[in-house]
DNA sequence: TTGGACAGTCAACAAGGCTGACGTAAAATC
DNA sequence: GATTTTACGTCAGCCTTGTTGACTGTCCAA
């Protein structure tokens, strides 16, 4: 991070009541007008998804932190275990993207995993530099018991708020991913794990 | 943390298909037995579920990085910053509440927004134990930065997605909140700000 | 065969969590 | 009025997890 921006001169804007219809401009910008139907788009309401992203994602990480706490382990070690276990044997760049961290920060977790015995680490049969990456039975339970902890809530909150509205979310955070990325993680989301 | 728990012994369970149906257990738990309608339910469903919020999460959070990062500020100051603007005149430990961090971790960032001028902090008049927060006109003109960049996401998300599907989003993140904590922070979330 | 690109590792540092201990002032209680 | 509790600030020190920089080993193409 580095300091230094252009001052923002917003201290003498008016006051911009934020609970109002969006503006004509962002209607028209979206090539709609029949503001009525557009009630969803306010200002206000795009702020309590952004905090109800905040909220829903806090409680839910907490699951997984309890669990994680009996095992010494952080976030970064159920991150990087879960999405080896979903794809066994993708390399450690493959792993890299799909986590979006440098790899200096990934490497120390998973240097740990692979020494804890959770992960194995091989040489890449066709390209030597490549470290494919594997759970063992180990990691395997680990994962297991790290989603059985998330899935319960999940499995309540889908249960309560039906088919409909699962669907819904789920359309909203695929839309919400980015645009470069969407197709391959969606890919990686919905495919289905051998095991 | 600390480490050490029962040691799990999935090493030599069974393999479990996850992407199945729900367990039979499992729907007669929920009170529930017409399988074809609980497809929603399944494990490979609910780790769906997972995994679009890590996503999900990940890139609208990066939005605000980058403005964050023209500040020198992080995702502390951002959450701090951002709530104190919601409920202006709120106490400490009103804001170590919904954040849900230790005073002392608070304290640090809290401090650098009132050395900069971006938080104004007052002696309670009825209390004068109490630092009632405010946002500073700097401090809103961050703010607005911020959710600028996040509502632009939020706002194409939602006109792709359409009202029905942004309905069942919140409804699955609302459910998906504490039930401790869930009343008071809808409270919140659902206020209309007076500015 | 050599130089560039790529995969991964080691070292050092920063942000931002955490706990524990302590101080102070104000409020509440006895 | 004396004691206890509460609200807040702060110092010290720790841990996780992010960063950049410099390095080794491997592959491949000029």
């Amino acid at each position: 991070m580095s300091p230094t921006d252009a001052p923002t001169r917003a201290r003498t804007a008016p006051p911009r009541p934020e609970g109002g219809r969006p503006s004509a401009a962002r209607m028209r910008g979206a090539g709609l007008n029949r503001g009525d139907q557009l009630l969803f788009l306010t200002d206000a309401q795009l702020r309590q998804g952004v905090e109800l992203m905040f909220f829903a994602y806090r409680d839910m990480i907490a699951d997984a932190d309890r669990v994680l706490e009996t095992r010494g382990y952080g976030r970064a070690h159920h991150r990087c275990l879960h999405f080896v276990w979903r794809r066994p044997g993708m390399s450690v760049s493959e792993l890299l993207d799909t986590l979006k961290v440098t790899k200096q920060s990934l490497n120390r977790v998973l240097r740990q995993l692979v020494e804890d015995g959770m992960i194995d680490s091989k040489v890449g049969p066709s390209d030597r530099r490549q470290r494919l990456l594997t759970a063992t039975p180990e990691g395997e339970a680990l994962v297991r018991s790290l989603s059985d902890a998330q899935n319960a809530r999940m499995r309540r909150v889908f249960m309560e708020a039906g088919a409909e509205a699962v669907q819904g979310f789920k359309t909203v955070l695929a839309d919400m991913i980015d645009e470069d990325s969407r197709e391959s993680v969606l890919a990686l989301v919905n495919d289905q794990p051998g095991t």
